[in-house]
DNA sequence: TTCCAGGCAATAC
DNA sequence: GTATTGCATGGA
């Protein structure tokens, strides 16, 4: 898929942006006193060079909910989405289930900001029961679910589910979004109807690093991707990565 | 006003 | 398997 000429490109883009932006803190936490970088769209709960996170069950959970609020909507609307919820009710399964059934509207007005929220609500739902079936099952808080089991539940697509394995599971899948699409379309590295898996394994593939490097890249890709490929046509400002463009 | 945002599922070929 | 469309809201 890659000349063996490109081979390294992946990490060498990788250290270019990293040496751009540094460390980005992913993922934030809305209970979490961290730095607020001068960040694309950040507001606050950031932890660069800390990976030890989700330190608890409920930063865990808050990951999971996170990672289905933010489809197609912007950060700053799921934090204050999960700042409504947080005063709510807990981030656990069987409390935002039971929440969410009982008390459907004033669950549906805080959540509203992130739009689909008659979608996101049944998809909540979903993800809790799961959760709560995994633990019944297993009978162990920590268990990890496979990406397959994952993305049974509907609700839960590819990069969903690789956002959940990653940054509250901290498993090693890498996570595409269209940002990644969009910055490697342009630099001659995919075609733009590649398939998700195809670019994942892709970039599983080519670039070596650990759980944690995994998590930074696409907080990198997000935070570059922001700057120069969120208008079109995207990527024509790009200086930064143009060196790399094949 | 139009376009975009850290997608997903259902449907149609 | 791949392409299209509806889903909701807020901000630039």
């Amino acid at each position: 898929m890659i000349n063996s000429k490109y081979k390294n490109n992946l990490n060498l883009i990788f250290d270019k942006l990293l040496k751009t932006y540094s460390y980005q803190g992913w993922w934030p936490f809305i209970d979490y006193d961290g730095v607020n970088p001068t960040k694309t769209g950040a507001i606050s709960g950031y932890h660069p060079k800390d990976y030890d996170f989700p330190k608890n069950s409920n930063q865990k959970f808050e990951v999971i909910i996170g990672s289905i609020l933010t489809q197609n909507t912007t950060w700053p609307s799921v934090e204050q989405a999960l700042n409504n919820l947080n005063k709510l009710v807990d981030f656990d399964p069987l409390s935002i289930l039971e929440f969410a059934n009982n008390n459907e509207e004033p669950f549906k007005n805080a959540i509203r900001c992130v739009g689909f929220v008659n979608q996101k609500t049944e998809y909540l739902k979903n993800i809790s029961n799961f959760y709560i079936d995994l633990k019944e099952d297993l009978d162990k808080e920590d268990e990890i679910p496979s990406r397959k089991d994952l993305l049974a539940v509907k609700g839960i697509g590819n990069e969903t589910a690789d956002s959940i394995l990653l940054f509250a599971h901290k498993q090693k899948e890498f996570k595409v979004d269209s940002y990644t699409k969009r910055i490697f379309t342009y630099l001659g590295y995919i075609k733009e109807n590649d398939s998700y898996m195809s670019i994942k394994n892709f970039f599983e593939t080519n670039f070596s690093g650990d759980v944690n490097m995994f998590q930074e890249y696409h907080a990198l890709i997000v935070e570059h991707a922001k700057r120069y490929y969120s208008k079109k046509p995207y990527g024509v400002n790009d200086k930064i990565l143009n060196e790399f463009k094949i």
